[in-house]
DNA sequence: CCCCACCTAT
DNA sequence: ATAGGTGGGG
């Protein structure tokens, strides 16, 4: 059986909420060192993979492991009804029909209990080869966030290029072009802001700006972004958790034409 | 060529934001006083003139005079991709198919750069005549926006009705009447909460709400506003800015029927 | 000046 | 239902 608690139910919130406009339905894969997802997005051009490791959880506990095909709505409906500072536990039996969501108030004056329905999902499971990247791009997510929002005003696509001195996200339309150039630096002060890079070979690839807007959703978790990019390797966009746990994106880039 | 740094860029998005509703594209006018602007509205009844004077600009150059036929949507667009703080530069060649604009952040670390491309616009040169008007009235502006936006609750147009003692702006509509009257008087310790009126002759005059309320999104540029007035002549709605730069609409009074 | 919460608008 | 804008508080 599996049992894991989270302290802020509003963690998972999140991590659903940044995920469910990829995915509709996939399985939570839980096993004795925490809970994973992996899932394409219906284009295959995306890729989620989510860790929560079982330090994330306490207790966590995961006999055998079981995977839990939800439906990301009807989960969303129902970690909506988690009030803000609830404590979240999962619960499953061996082989389950249901998972089943408790969420306490801290004050433990209130319970509330949701059971839902699992699905069969075909588990495609992907082998993420662990990359040694080209150039490992450390930011302030709300930037990161902020200027693939201020590009896409202008086009549906981003390239981002970057060498030693910094990073560019440049792009062009129709009412003209756009670029937003950041130097590595550091802020002893608030290392939040800090942006640095990490660079063995200067690369240059383009990608959808829709997509990356979307992984931005994940904003919220961690108030850094790492991107690491290779050379016609997907994009990996990494939202590090506590306890290792972590909230990543891979986008394949454009190629040629496409840009 | 024209080069014209900015220390807000947070100005010329309030202009901009103002003007953008009334005005779809226009020249921005470069020479070596500044850059100014004159438009009329779709409708021919508000016409708008802005004079950033070069003394706003830190440095300003321009060698020649240029017209920069701007898309005021692609301007608002590229515009909100400055933040907060950022510092403005505008530049153009001589014969330019794009305007350059470039946002830097106060730390300098990072910088943003847009190219918008140009349009030929029919100039259409308003002469407007440096006019003595029967009645000045300078309050607060944030006054100003709040009487016209609550009369537009009652009434299409408003009257403002002028005499020594005060200024009453006043409306009539299906669900009843209203009216704002204010009398001069001055705050030592607040002058921009001054209500000031110098009157050669009393005025009445009818004004469209809509347009007033259009204007009053220039009211974060002046804690001021001055609203000058005489019989059969447009309004002049005037937001003075730094340097002897300014933000002035001029709306046509409704007559007769029409109110 | 930055952050948070509310509210409105799509 | 979500996201962006505005207003108030620290």
């Amino acid at each position: 059986m599996l049992e894991a608690r989270l302290e802020q139910a509003n963690l998972l919130k999140k991590v659903v909420d940044a995920i469910k406009d990829l995915v509709q339905d996939c399985n939570f894969d839980c096993n004795d060192s925490g809970i994973a997802l992996q899932a394409m997005d219906n284009s295959h051009v995306a890729l989620v993979s989510m860790m929560l490791k079982s330090e994330s959880f306490s207790p966590f506990r995961c006999d055998r492991n079981i995977a839990l095909g939800i439906n990301l709505t009807s989960l969303t409906k129902v970690l909506r009804c988690a009030q803000n500072e609830d404590i979240l536990t999962l619960k499953a039996e061996d082989a389950p029909d249901v998972v089943n969501l408790v969420f306490e108030s801290a004050e433990s004056d209130r319970l509330s209990e949701y059971d839902i329905k699992l699905m069969d999902i075909d588990q495609e499971h992907l082998g993420i080869p662990e990359t040694e990247y080209a150039a490992v791009i450390t930011m302030p997510s709300t930037e990161f966030q902020r200027i693939c929002r201020d590009l896409m005003a202008l086009s549906e696509s981003v390239s981002i290029e970057c060498t030693k001195e910094g990073v560019k996200f440049a792009c062009q339309g129709d009412i003209g072009s756009g670029s937003v150039t950041l130097r590595s630096h550091q802020n002893v002060e608030k290392p939040d802001l800090n942006v640095e890079i990490d660079l063995t070979e200067p690369v240059s690839l383009t990608f959808s700006l829709k997509y990356l807007v979307n992984f931005c959703k994940a904003s919220g978790l961690s108030s850094q972004v790492k991107l690491c990019l290779s050379n016609e390797v997907p994009l990996l966009v990494e939202y590090a958790l506590s306890n290792n746990s972590y909230l990543r994106f891979y986008l394949a880039p454009k190629i040629g034409d496409e840009e």
